[in-house]
DNA sequence: CTGTTAGCGCATTCAC
DNA sequence: GTGAATGCGCTAACAG
């Protein structure tokens, strides 16, 4: 709508020229006292928007392009990380104006050694700036006291470590999670019925702080109503496919009063899959994220409803925020709000859902 | 990631100027058959991925900008269409780096004289392109006509209106909305329950399109499950909070098996002020999108939950898409799909529902 | 320290 | 019909 300030025009209304702007506007020092309260003043009277993409133009010129590191835990095609890198593939794509090499650095999410491997190799790699999937908070937090050294800016995606720097972090409450989950199996089961909550068991590795988190608020939204409800917890493997089977079906016939199961991970479909056919009636399942399995669940009916945390869309965001970050050289205003969850029933299910 | 082509090398791969490719890029003619040709082959092996954003800046120097005209319904602040503004404005905000010229012209959505009014304005105007709401369906298929005509293009932003030609439609599935409303009465209501369906009643102008097809997609929903629910339909002044409450304390009364309210405008906050707190306990209701006074309801648990249509998202998009066909010259390739629909509790209310 | 300038992708104008 | 040249906002190299 109304026209933008130029870099130009500031030097012009500050009596300087546009390189000394461009210092002001980067920090890059080397301006004298005089001309910086200069150009601040007009800043300050006035609302700068900087231009990102004809920045990238000009940066284009020098050769040098940004040098991007991410790391994240490897995945199936169409599960939950998976999904992340779709969103920061995709802003990848969007912000293809921009010169950008990016390399990924994947690990596994159940073994902390083949993160600290990793992580190693990440910490000392050349590189403009890093994404980091948290899931292992000591090796996070030891890589980004590495990057603190080195001056290295990175951003966290579906996750926070505290004693961390971070330019920005996109992650989803999963206070709001638990207690979103709870909500709805509490509305959805009738109401002396038994509620399931099933944890991933992995091996040699507890629960994930994502999990605990939303086992956690679950538990809360029952206690802070006063309900009289019976909430079972149960761990179940969810790497395994025939032996997750067996211990569900062994556990529904244990707990026939159950009328809902709350799967607090993304592995929600290997639960549906257990669920014997004859107890699917009157059984409510949900779970989380819209990933391959779980959407084969949601359309096949043997599924309930998903709480999306749109993992695609933290990725978009934290390659977005990063970039604006690199090039602009201030963070982000909105790099560090929570990220709004939705909820996905069968009727509102979309074949693809876009990230941003 | 990998390079983006650009004009230059497109010029150089097809043995021709630069000049040459952009008019090939725009169809502006002025090209010969063979230089046309060379360019195509160039095209169809490479990927050419447009730069807006450049292109804006480019635009500049000329002084020329793109004049839109908006035509959609006034409302309150806070109110469904006001949250449709609130997306086109940010989407404006977002592209500041084009020189845009944009012009509002409101009409009462309540009155279809007021919109033939306002659309005749529109029809005659000089402009770029145009941005409607989609309120009242001859209207707006005769100013269409006129637009037509001029061979000014157009988008939709909350319907579509049959026997038009616009470059984009941005709305929701109603069919999905009505469906989804009803799987979450269903499931949160007691079996035997009743269920009441508010639809608003208004003084000289019929239901509008989008409450219809909500209802008969509500109604379907029962039927095909071959469901035994009750569900009784009513009207409510949805515009007049005095008598809608008088209505609603009577409705409730006559009614005294209802345990749900869907309410299928947005105007949802109306039925959940009137709902008398002695009735409260044991009564779900449901509406429509986060407006201010929604938000209000679900914040102090007076309703129980809405469908969020992204009335921002809708106005984002929309600009958005317009902008794109405006500088590239062919419609985009995400302006025809239907846009996301998502559920909000309480819980995962954001304060601020930020677009896209 | 500071101003000038070339050039990024693109649209347009103007000679040819 | 066509290509060379100009300038948009911006960065960076360079000359003062």
């Amino acid at each position: 709508m109304e026209q933008q300030l130029t870099i130009k025009q500031i030097a012009q209304l500050a009596g300087v020229s546009v390189g000394t702007v461009d210092r002001v506007l980067h920090n890059r020092g080397k301006v004298s006292d005089k001309a910086l309260a200069a150009v601040q003043a007009v800043l300050d009277t006035q609302s700068y928007r900087y231009n990102i993409h004809t920045s990238a133009v000009a940066f284009k010129k020098t050769g040098k392009s940004l040098h991007l590191l991410i790391s994240i835990p490897s995945s199936e095609k169409g599960e939950y990380w998976d999904l992340v890198r779709q969103g920061l593939d995709k802003a990848l794509r969007e912000y293809g104006d921009i010169s950008i090499v990016c390399e990924y650095f994947f690990f596994d999410q159940f073994s902390s050694l083949s993160c600290r491997d990793v992580f190693h190799k990440v910490a000392s790699q050349p590189c403009s700036a890093v994404i980091l999937g948290t899931t292992f908070i000591a090796e996070t937090r030891e890589l980004c006291w590495r990057l603190d050294e080195r001056g290295v800016p990175y951003v966290f995606v579906d996750g926070s470590v505290p004693g961390t720097n971070p330019v920005g972090r996109f992650m989803v409450d999963q206070n709001v999670c638990g207690r979103l989950l709870a909500r709805l199996m509490d509305g959805f089961t009738p109401d002396g019925s038994e509620i399931a909550v099933l944890l991933p068991r992995r091996i040699g590795t507890q629960i994930s702080n994502n999990s605990a988190l939303r086992l956690q608020a679950f538990k809360d939204y029952f206690a802070a109503r006063g309900s009289k409800r019976i909430i079972k917890e149960s761990f179940f493997p969810a790497a395994d496919a025939a032996e997750a089977s067996a211990e569900i079906v062994s556990f529904l016939e244990k707990n026939p009063k159950v009328r809902g199961i709350a799967v607090v991970i993304s592995a929600g479909y290997r639960v549906a899959d257990a669920v014997p056919d004859s107890r699917r009636e009157g059984l409510v399942i949900g779970g989380f994220d819209v990933t391959e399995g779980n959407s084969r669940c949601i359309l096949a009916g043997t599924m309930d409803f998903l709480i999306n945390q749109h993992p695609d869309r933290q990725g978009f965001c934290a390659v977005e925020s990063l970039l604006h970050f690199l090039l602009y050289g201030a963070p982000d205003k909105s790099s560090e709000g929570r990220l709004p969850i939705d909820i996905v029933f069968k009727e509102n299910l979309m074949p693809r859902q876009a990230a941003e």
